[in-house]
RNA sequence: GCGGACGUGGCGGAAUCGGUAGACGCAGCAGACUUAAAAUCUGUUUCUCGUCAGAGAGUGCGGGUUCGAGUCCCGCCGUCCGCACCA
């Protein structure tokens, strides 16, 4: 019996795909009956190496691809780059190389890995975002865009990244800090590129009610990101002269219009330009703002914050009452951009309204009260009220519930003319561009006489010079000496090339939709798009639920409006996967050490660490996900090499549901790697010329044709629902039962049956072990690929059981079992249950009271 | 603070509809093969009591609904994730 041997099997098999060119997606063809299916795993940057986290995406999407294929779709499932970016920025200053070279270089190494990796993956579609082809389309629509005006330009404050050196996009700073530097972002006024998303708002949150095959925790996130308020803009009048520029009074927004009669002041940002033009008249107001932005912009820093004010000494009046002015106060909790800068301060119903006004002495008048309370003697101390109730002290709106309140104090301002109501988002417009080198350049032209102007589509792409000097740290492009210097497309004069390129989120947030036609003279083939579009599962990081999956739902939009596309979500089917993780090893010292530099061994109940040379004990750290920084990483090359691709596969899939972190373990690839030398030996010991023999002349060989059957049903229904560690299960299980019935003992039947079980069994293990698949579809003198096979089909009378066990409680509590037909009479049924001896030792004395027979799951007697 | 998810053996996890809790794997233990080890194979492993037969307990904690609860409801505790002065 040979064993069986990946390292020449499984290139073997990937050269034999490769040349036959099996996993190529044909052309949109009306006349090929198959649905089509296209399957996305998000795209890697190619930082130079695979690591598991690769892995066990690309093994996830592949697990569906074949899948899919093998039940009769067309399928889809292509890969590229995501291939500008900061690192090779980072590379080029460090090494002196050109980050151009060093990303093709690291895109042709991990090409290899990922080819090893036995995906079927249609390379001839295979591009990478920095390439020429595939960035002058993005210049082309992004002109499309700023003609259309949802690309602008304004001054504005921005986050600056001190380390990386550039602007950074709301959704790009974690905790205060850059999403990749973990640098403290700094607020900076800045002219910067935006996006126009906030156009895109309503229809953002409305597109996700759509996405019933999208996690909920997505779309819950999205739906938070985007932040959806309806409320009242409501102007007020200045009691006196208006400051200039407010004639028309001073805007606020709220989301509780209903407490109006509670207003006790105005509060404005520092930011507003009312402060600002205060503060230019006062220097006391200006120290007041300088203070206000002092404060660090981190959560303690929030959390500690205390309110601060600063009465102008200005004053409104109330839109319900000509007699009644409000003070209008600066105030540092009022943020700028969201909603107007300035709010109407209501202290009792809103808890930083009353902190606000408990510390300045303003009024707090409660206007909702709460059930059950009293008018006369509710009052508001330090806590706002913020739960359900009745209005009062409220003239019109008194004895009003808070929803009808808010409709009729909407109605009443919107007749006044004083304001409408509104809808506010949270979401704020992409800055998109970054002051660095290797990214696609803004296709935009300044010129002194015209200003910004779009470079004629004749002229695209706009190419990156291969002469960068990335020596120092900078925006490349802007120093290069000749690169910027141009003439105006529109009059002939001189001018300058925009010398910021674009987020990298932007490159990422159309790419779907090329892999359609990647070579089409236009930006998206609208035949090819319309055929494939959308990606009907996209496979990728929870990490990226509102960074890349929000931009790419907002281009989609986008490009559908240009005409470009016609469907408006891009990912009908969103699969977010778990980390790769492993247990961290340190010194004594503290210093981190690679797991394949120690030995861990069981003593007890105890595991002891210990460095393989020297044997110096080794503190065992928490598991966390693989990083270089703790070293706690395994090299995908090197299990490959010790197990073969295939135990990788199917050791990321087995362990864990696919939507959790995986721990990896030597025990668990080693688990993974019997599994397959055990599969290959039932082939292996399996007679190739076996006279076909009637399989219900022997017991054992019908039970076994039923649990290949029931196999097949299971395993389905698993892979279906991302279950792939149930499935995976459901093989294991299969495989000791063909090992209860192995080839050198069996009966005619049994063999019989074994063969079908097996060519069963080949097709099933495809999509998570394809080399060990193929090599057994061989071995059963099948022909043709086992990647093109179809999925066995399942005979569900076959999978059926005719005799099951039923367990029988007594009160509730499992007491005795007994074998009956499937689907027998519950009079039939009741008669043997209570029959049973061990169910008649717990009914002694008793007197039964009601049995209740569930039909082929269980009985229960309930006794007295 | 707000929103969400999750708590099951020594470990990863299974139980898809309210119906045998612990599938499958890892680790462990015992045995076979071997001069020995590795590999492989067989058996065994929730806990407590018991020689066995068996009995009792058991899905974070406390209640509830039900003939029956890991699953549903209420209240706690804990862990993780997202957002955060968003008016």
């Amino acid at each position: 019996m040979a064993r069986y041997n990946p390292q020449d099997t499984e290139p073997k098999w990937r050269a034999a795909w490769a040349e036959a060119d099996v996993f190529r997606a044909g052309p949109p063809d009306k006349a090929d009956p198959r649905p089509k299916y296209y399957v996305l795993e998000m795209f890697p940057y190619p930082s130079g190496r695979l690591h598991m986290g690769h892995v066990r995406n690309y093994a996830l999407g592949d697990v569906i691809a074949r899948f899919k294929r093998a039940r009769g779709f067309h399928v889809l499932h292509p890969m590229g780059w995501d291939a500008f970016g900061l690192p090779a920025e980072n590379a080029a200053m460090e090494r002196g190389v050109s980050p151009k070279d060093w990303t093709y270089q690291n895109i042709a190494a991990m090409r290899e890995e990922l080819k090893r990796l036995g995906l079927s993956i249609d390379w001839s579609r295979e591009f990478a975002t920095c390439d020429p082809e595939y960035y002058g389309q993005q210049q082309s629509w992004f002109v499309d865009l700023w003609r259309r005006g949802l690309v602008y330009r304004r001054e504005g404050m921005v986050n600056w990244d001190p380390v990386d050196m550039t602007v950074l996009a709301n959704e790009q700073v974690v905790d205060g800090r850059g999403w990749r530097s973990g640098a403290l972002v700094e607020k900076r006024k800045l002219n910067q590129w935006f996006l126009r998303i906030t156009d895109y708002a309503d229809d953002l949150i409305e597109g996700l009610k759509t996405l019933d095959r999208w996690p909920a925790k997505v779309r819950l996130m999205q739906e938070n990101w985007i932040g959806r308020s309806s409320g009242l803009r409501l102007t007020f009048a200045f009691a006196d002269k208006a400051p200039a520029g407010l004639e028309g009074g001073l805007e606020v927004y709220t989301t509780r219009p209903d407490t109006l009669f509670g207003a006790s002041f105005l509060a404005i940002s520092p930011d507003h330009p009312l402060a600002e033009s205060l503060a230019a008249a006062d220097p006391k107001v200006a120290e007041f703002l300088a203070e206000c932005r002092r404060g660090g912009t981190s959560e303690a820093d929030i959390e500690a914050a205390e309110k601060k004010g600063w009465d102008t000494g200005l004053r409104v009046v109330h839109p319900f009452d000509e007699t009644w002015t409000l003070p209008v106060w600066i105030g540092n909790f009022v943020l700028m951009d969201y909603g107007t800068g300035a709010i109407f301060g209501c202290p009792a119903h809103d808890q930083r309204d009353l902190d606000f006004a408990r510390k300045y002495g303003l009024t707090v008048t409660p206007v909702v009260l709460p059930p059950g309370a009293q008018a006369d003697t509710f009052t508001v101390d330090r806590e706002a009220y913020v739960g359900p109730g009745r209005i009062f002290n409220s003239r019109f709106l008194n004895d009003l519930e808070i929803e009808a309140a808010k409709k009729a104090a909407i109605e009443r301002i919107e007749a006044q003319g004083r304001g409408t109501g509104a809808t506010v988002y949270r979401l704020r417009d992409w800055g998109i561009a970054r002051q660095r080198g290797w990214g696609c350049p803004v296709p935009i032209i300044h010129c002194p006489a015209c200003g910004p102007v779009a470079v004629p589509k004749a002229d695209l792409p706009v190419k990156l010079p291969d002469d960068l000097d990335f020596s120092r740290p900078g925006n490349a492009l802007d120093r290069h000496p000749t690169w910027k210097h141009v003439t105006c497309p529109t009059c002939g004069g001189m001018a300058q090339r925009e010398t910021d390129t674009l987020d990298t989120f932007v490159d990422s947030s159309w790419y779907f939709a090329r892999f359609t036609d990647p070579t089409a003279s236009k930006p998206i083939d609208k035949a090819a798009a319309d055929y494939w579009m959308p990606v009907d599962q996209y496979v990728g990081g929870i990490e990226h639920a509102v960074l890349h999956l929000l931009y790419a739902r907002f281009i989609t939009r986008a490009l559908a409006d240009e005409d470009l596309l016609s469907v408006r979500e891009p990912f009908a089917g969103l699969f977010t996967q778990g980390m790769v993780t492993h247990e961290t090893y340190r010194r004594q010292t503290g210093e981190w050490l690679e797991p394949n530099a120690v030995d861990v061994t069981v003593d007890g109940a105890s595991r002891i660490a210990r460095l393989i040379e020297g044997g110096e004990p080794v503190v065992i750290g928490d598991i966390e996900k693989m990083s270089k920084s703790k070293k706690n990483t395994v090299a995908p090359s090197d299990i490959f090499d010790d197990y073969g691709v295939d135990a990788a596969r199917l050791f990321v899939m087995s362990d864990s549901p696919p939507e959790r972190d995986v721990q990896w373990t030597t025990g668990g690839i080693e688990g993974a790697w019997r599994f397959i030398n055990r599969v290959w030996n039932e082939f292996d010991s399996q007679p190739m010329d076996i006279a076909p023999a009637d399989i219900t002349s022997d017991p054992k060989a019908v039970e076994l044709i039923r649990a290949s059957h029931r196999l097949v049903a299971g395993l389905t229904d698993a892979i279906e629902g991302f279950r792939f560690n149930s499935g995976i299960a459901r093989l294991y299980e299969f495989l000791n039962v063909l090992k209860a019935n192995p080839a050198e003992s069996a009966s005619p039947a049994v063999l019989t049956a074994r063969r079908e079980a097996l060519s069963a069994l080949a097709r099933l293990v495809a999509p998570f072990t394809p080399h060990l698949a193929e090599a057994c579809w061989a071995q059963l003198g099948e022909t043709g690929f086992v990647a093109t096979a179809p999925w066995p089909s399942f005979d569900e009378t076959l999978a059926a059981q005719d005799e099951l066990i039923l367990p029988i409680q007594v009160n509730g509590k499992r007491r005795g079992e007994i074998r009956v037909p499937v689907g027998g009479g519950e009079d039939e049924i009741r008669k043997i249950a209570l029959a049973d001896p061990d169910v008649q030792r717990h009914l002694e004395g008793l007197t039964v009271r009601k049995v209740i027979v569930v039909k082929d799951r269980i009985v229960n007697i309930v006794v007295g």
